[in-house]
RNA sequence: GGCCCCGUAGCUCAGGGGAUAGAGCGACCGCCUCCUAAGCGGUAGGUCUCAGGUUCGAAUCCUGACGGGGCCGCCA
């Protein structure tokens, strides 16, 4: 139930009649037609622009307009006054009994808030995809949070959603893995490790080590690097992706599928795709331009194998061949999102890194080349995260072995307080996560207060309980609502019913973050409700001797707590029952 | 040099064609004999970086400056 496209609706079918009779010529378009809240609640519940965009097509002045849809829709019960305002605003005041069947559509409908939007399409989201090279940083958290949170809205949306992880297991990276983990197997059986410049020095390959000495015993000790690098290399990978894995566990991600790089290679599904881009003249020998204005010192012209990119909207073609004609990077990564067209996606999404904003281009031409322009790819980059201690920056380094873990992070902060943090920012600005607050818990960390007023329900149902009066579900959803008709509490009401419409703007524009704030306003109103009680007896929720006005008013911010505990769920985030 | 992101209250940020631009923190003034004060109410604080343009209407869209960040051919 979306009271918005509700009542969009009838101001379309009142459009419709009113250009049945001739008040309004014929052949005009609606779409410009909006029914949002206004944002000073003093102009109603709702507000229509219909005049104002149809004046002009209609040639007419947009205050008859507006008079003459406004008697209109005066006529439907649900809607008690509309009346018209400033430039040609419609403003509408919805009927108790409106707010009221929110209310019960919270507690009836399980899926209060669902959306069809997404149409059963099969969506594809990327996300982490971190280096098979070490456990995870805080930077990738934010990445993995923003993913995971995104799948769940667009489930939530009507969408068929699909986790995916590509692991980046076919590039130099890993041979520089592999030979990290050789020197811890050295240390492993007495040997002093000699960990050169360009290794990873990080104490998480000292088990790996171990668990090469307890495979291989002694074996692998002075022999060439040829002859273990590739067992070392999948053997440690294979270590650093069950450390990934669990770290995305602790995080609660779930991926439903992982897919390597390294499987792309000697299938021919490279090929396959190179070719595919072939077949549509993309793919030609030539020479690139040097960078304009800043050209590398060692810049020698190369001849390479080079995608047309710039025919799909980049800026300059791209390489998918060195000059040795091995494939770039860029080449398996064309595979793989060929890979995921033909597993007949509707459409890509992929999480990055800031970092990574010079590929975007490239990689939506190839999507846009190899699926005809049938699927779009949204690419969402996350800004980076600015640590902070003790007030000062943080720098994280690898080299140095001085970064911040994901398994840090969540098992001092917990889990909700990391993923409700990362998610009050947009993607693309950046993030400051300051570590001494995060840990400390401080009250003004907003997970809390959201939190703390699903809790607040929680404890008003447990308090009537104890008063005698019946506050368990089925009584709520039976409770006569029309009991609760107080301003303040309809108030709530409003919020609560501004729910699906949220829903569907935060999926259009992938946006997840709009529910962090959503639950905000919704925690904030519902405490303020709360304290009304304080001055005013009439409105505490649990009315003595009035088990009918209890159960309406409980009833009211039960739906509250339904929208929080949904929107939480989202975000993967629980809803505390208490909060002692 | 080119491309991408950002510029809104003292600070951190929402809002991304609609009316008098919002929240948190910080400051100031109030509210617990009463459903959890991890809460609430109020006051103060703004040329929405600037200049043009589109529009009935621009913080929002377009162009260009300025400022901050990121990226820019055989690393992934």
């Amino acid at each position: 139930m979306n009271i918005f496209s509700e009542i969009r609706l009838l101001v379309i079918d009142c459009l419709d009649a009113m250009v049945a009779e001739g008040a309004l010529p014929p052949g005009l378009a609606f779409d410009q037609v909006a029914v949002e809240p206004p944002r000073d609640a003093a102009h109603g519940d709702m507000a229509t622009n219909a005049a104002m965009v149809l004046a002009k097509p209609a040639g007419q002045n947009p205050r008859a307009i507006a008079d003459a849809l406004a008697a209109r829709l005066a006529a439907d019960p649900r809607i008690e006054l509309a009346e018209v305002a400033g430039p040609g605003f419609l403003n509408l005041r919805l009927a108790a009994p409106v707010w009221q069947a929110v209310v019960r559509a919270a507690l009836t409908d399980a899926g209060f808030g669902r959306s069809q939007l997404g149409q059963g399409q099969k969506v594809n989201v990327e996300f982490v995809s971190a280096n098979p090279t070490g456990p995870m940083h805080v930077g990738h958290t934010r990445g993995a949070v923003f993913g995971d949170a995104l799948a769940s809205l667009l489930a939530f949306a009507g969408y068929d959603v699909t986790r995916e992880y590509y692991i980046n297991d076919g590039g130099a990276q890993v041979d520089v893995l592999a030979r990290s983990a050789y020197e811890r197997y050295r240390e492993a059986n007495g040997l002093s490790p000699e960990i050169a410049e360009g290794l990873y020095p990080g104490d998480y390959l000292v088990p790996v080590g171990a668990a090469l000495k307890a495979r291989y015993g002694d074996s692998l000790l002075e022999r060439p690097e040829a002859d273990w690098l590739e067992d070392v290399r999948e053997f440690a990978t294979e270590q650093m992706m069950a450390l990934i894995r669990a770290d995305l566990a602790l995080l609660g991600v779930e991926m439903d599928v992982f897919s390597s790089e390294k499987a792309l290679y000697g299938t021919g599904k490279i090929e396959a795709a190179i070719a595919t881009l072939r077949e549509q003249g993309l793919i030609y020998e030539g020479v690139l331009e040097p960078p304009k204005g800043k050209t590398p010192e060692d810049w020698e012209p190369r001849q390479q194998t080079l995608f047309r990119s710039t025919a799909h909207g980049d800026d300059v073609d791209r390489p998918v061949q060195k000059s040795d004609g091995s494939w770039t990077y860029f080449a398996p990564d064309i595979a793989y999102h060929f890979d995921k067209i033909s597993r007949g996606f509707d459409l890509l999404i992929d999480v990055f890194g800031a970092d990574h904003g010079g590929y975007v281009k490239r990689m939506k031409a190839a999507v846009s080349a190899l699926s005809g322009g049938r699927v779009p790819l949204d690419v969402k980059l996350c800004q980076l995260v600015k640590l902070y201690k003790n007030g000062e920056p943080f720098k994280m380094s690898k080299r140095a072995g001085t970064f911040v873990t994901l398994r840090d992070v969540v098992e001092q902060a917990g889990a909700d307080v990391t993923r409700f943090h990362m998610l009050t920012r947009k993607n693309d600005a950046p993030l400051d996560f300051d570590f001494d607050k995060v840990l400390e818990q401080s009250k003004d960390n907003p997970v809390f207060y959201v939190q703390y007023a699903h809790a607040r329900v929680c404890s008003v149902q447990r308090r009537a309980a104890e008063a005698g009066i019946a506050a368990d579900d089925a009584t709520l959803r039976a409770a006569d609502l029309a009991l609760i008709g107080h301003p303040a509490e309809l108030a709530l009401a409003r919020k609560i019913a501004e729910w699906p419409r949220l829903i569907e703007i935060a999926a259009r524009g992938n946006e997840p973050h709009r529910i962090a704030f959503y639950l905000y306003e919704l925690a904030s109103d519902l405490h303020g409700l709360w304290n009304r009680g304080n001055d005013d007896t009439s409105l505490r929720f649990i009315q003595e001797g009035d088990a009918a006005t209890s159960a309406a008013k409980i009833a009211l911010i039960r739906a509250a707590a339904v929208v929080i505990s949904a929107g939480l769920g989202i975000l993967g985030v629980t809803p505390a029952q208490e909060m002692r």
